[in-house]
DNA sequence: AGTAGAACCTGAGCGC
DNA sequence: TGCGCTCAGGTTCTAC
């Protein structure tokens, strides 16, 4: 489940699990993810107490009170359900799932108040990792990170500095997460159809000074996409009851996203979502009403 | 300096 | 039922 707003979802999902509480039990079922876990992981959270959960980019940062950070990323198949002691068949009772995908569980925090924090990823894209906070923006993982979608200093005129000479298309330009972070593939191409923009053009043709105004849009338009992806809540979380995982709500909302043969939803336009390939991933558009 | 392609890994869906 | 193929919300490394 990880882009920009499904990731912010699962920080605000964690958030009431985790802050104010401590790591009692932390059970690692493997090495690793993409990455071993380091050294003494589970040992280094335990006894631990949770200040913050932030997100940067699509990285979950979990805040320490020893001043360290727990970061999890995602990958393409990771998700988080949360277990509460409720749940539980009977009081103390580890939750124990018996489905295919609890054999791709691999990490669960077992928290002070009794709650269950599961970490499931089929794929194993997805990453850990507990770094000192003074350290994160210089790791490897956050440095070359771009701008964050919502913070202020993302302006039409910086876009018109970074787009400047840049011959990517424009859609490979939004999936730059030195640029702009947390965009991913679907994002990419709801806001590039809400824009009414083709994802092929060179992201400089905006760089110009007469698209000002189409980039103060383009601004808009990102911030709008992703805001109302957070607003209409993210799946795994808030299904943690559901036995049967995701139900997928940001689906209904997509445009473009995984719609190819779909008659183009643009009022008035009478094209069809096409399926394109760009650096290596799907683009869907619309020829149509995309320039 | 950019960019295309492959790699990491498993599961789902489809055609035969 | 099963095989082989393609595709999947991300990131990173290699080869032109």
């Amino acid at each position: 489940m990880p882009e920009l707003p499904e990731v912010e979802t699962v920080c605000n999902g964690l958030r009431p699990a985790l802050v104010g509480n401590v790591f009692e039990r932390v059970i690692v079922r493997r090495d690793g993810l993409r990455f071993p876990f380091p050294t003494g992981f589970a040992g280094r959270l335990t006894g631990q107490k949770v200040t913050a959960v932030r997100r940067r980019s699509k990285y979950i940062l979990v805040e320490l009170d020893d001043g360290h950070v727990l970061i999890i990323h995602l990958g393409m198949s990771g998700s988080i359900r949360i277990i509460t002691s409720g749940d539980a068949q009977r009081p103390g009772d580890f939750y124990h799932e018996r489905s295919k995908s609890a054999a791709h569980d691999h990490v669960s925090f077992i928290m002070g108040g009794g709650e269950q924090i599961i970490y499931n990823d089929p794929r194993r894209f997805g990453l850990m990792d507990i770094l000192r906070r003074e350290d994160l923006a210089a790791h490897k993982l956050f440095k070359n990170i771009g701008i964050e979608p919502f913070d202020e200093k993302l302006t039409g005129d910086f876009l018109s500095k970074h787009f400047q000479n840049k011959a990517a298309a424009l859609k490979l330009a939004l999936l730059d997460q030195g640029l702009i972070a947390g965009i991913g593939n679907i994002y990419a191409c709801e806001i590039l159809h809400q824009m009414g923009l083709s994802p092929f053009r060179a992201a400089k043709s905006l760089a110009g000074a007469g698209d000002a105004e189409t980039r103060d849009l383009l601004v808009r338009t990102i911030r709008d996409v992703l805001a109302r992806a957070i607003a209409a809540g993210g799946s795994t979380l808030r299904d943690h009851k559901q036995t049967d995982g995701e139900l997928g709500y940001f689906q209904h909302n997509f445009r473009v996203y995984d719609r190819e043969d779909a008659p183009c939803p643009t009022p008035g336009c009478h094209g069809v979502i096409l399926r394109a390939v760009q650096g290596g991933r799907s683009t869907f558009y619309c020829a149509e009403c995309q320039k």
